[in-house]
DNA sequence: GTGACGTAAACGTCGTACTTTTTGTTCCTG
DNA sequence: CAGGAACAAAAAGTACGACGTTTACGTCAC
């Protein structure tokens, strides 16, 4: 998926951090403006623009008379969903997955706690009909429709837990649940184990009992990093 | 604390992510380029980069005709140290810290079980001395001195996770150290019971104990929030 | 070998002109 | 009066060319 709409910003931009993520350019690697202006047959001005929000990421460095130099990855702003989109079209999706699942067991379980004691009875609503809709698309090759409430589920909880940084962190999983489904790592079926713990995920939501909800959330976690052992070596 | 060195871009940059991180620029305002430009007595040139800036950390959008708009705090990219530099230096600190400090919890305890199976040598040390150093100045004043031997202990426990996502999570949690110590949020000199905890985290990670770490880590965390349940209203 | 100096390469900034999209208005028609 | 089609203007998007500024690097003298 890249990101969006025409316009030749978005499109150098796009292609420019693809290629830094897939590690076609090095960490040290020069760029130079007036190159990348005539190799993409676009003025300085546009190349600028997008050096400048690529530099913002922390993916490249601009200085005067050396040039635009790529950053090791450890300077990286990983967090940024435009950057997670690009890493997981790369080559090391496997390694990019599972710091992001490990990511995901840290922070949902508690997310989930904290939803069960603040969701609103409209939230709670709407995560039962999504654990529903996941049911209701668990079997027959219906990934897509799977993937959709898969999303929506956690992102729900995620909002529902009050905490605005949780929250936020709804792109990142939707980013992760697609990549692992569009790309490789997903059997026919989802995990029919997966698919319960939703749903009683969901009662316990709805039911305000905290526990429950972050122990069942730490399943579903470990379940997804003990599917990405299975399916990504 | 500004971003760094000189350059009109940096300045333009710094002061409109402040002010709309600030809320002087309410969601769906309207900014003109030209004007901005007039205002900064810079070039539309200049502006228009620092927009593009803007645009990817999502706090404004660009659409022709109309304008850039203020976009809502939901759409902000709240993970980008920037951003949460801006929004640490505003009106809603002592939100957001507590915002941050919860995903502290979170993270923190189980990078710190990982960080007890993976830790090298050489992190194990380093955490040591970390941890000797906020001893040292953990009475008389020296919160400067502190802050700094907190801020590497964390990073150094992040890092020996493994795990890339709570690796650059240490520019996050410097940043929270940081405006807690430096606005408001703290005593006269930092609660012995969090220095004495860091020194048996330290311990606990040499010695391999990943379910003590993770222990210690979660009650550094509670004794933090309680800090600012104590100290922000 | 060392240090001062100069030069050129690359980014940084500017101004202007032109294009494109989008909105709002006007005006015509049914 | 309603509806829609053509039109005009506003603002961002793009291009180009010029000049300023910093700084790596080579040169030359000592």
């Amino acid at each position: 998926m890249t990101t969006q709409g025409p316009g030749l910003h978005t499109h150098v931009l796009d292609t420019l951090g693809l290629e830094i993520a897939a590690g076609e350019h090095p960490p040290g690697q020069v760029l130079r403006t007036d190159e990348l202006a005539q190799r993409f047959d676009v003025s300085r001005t546009v190349v600028r623009e997008v050096i400048r929000v690529l530099e913002s990421m922390h993916l490249v460095e601009s200085r005067r008379r050396v040039g635009v130099t790529v950053r090791p990855t450890e300077a990286w702003n990983v967090y940024d969903p435009q950057v997670i989109r690009w890493r997981l079209a790369g080559a090391d999706r496997p390694r990019q997955l599972r710091s992001l699942t490990v990511l995901r067991s840290a922070i949902e379980p508690v997310a989930a706690g904290l939803a069960a004691r603040n969701a609103t009875p409209e939230q709670c609503a709407a995560l039962t009909e999504c654990a529903l809709g996941m049911v209701a698309t668990s079997r027959g090759q219906q990934l897509e429709g799977y993937l959709e409430h898969d999303i929506a589920f956690h992102r729900i909880v995620l909002n529902a837990s009050g905490n605005e940084m949780f929250a936020r962190l709804g792109d990142v999983v939707a980013e992760v649940l697609a990549g692992r489904t569009h790309h490789q790592v997903m059997f026919e079926d989802p995990d029919p184990a997966a698919v319960t713990l939703h749903v009683r995920l969901a009662e316990a939501v709805r039911e305000g009992d905290a526990a429950a909800a972050e122990r069942l959330t730490k399943e579903i976690a470990v379940g997804a990093l003990h599917e990405l052992d299975v399916l990504a070596p």
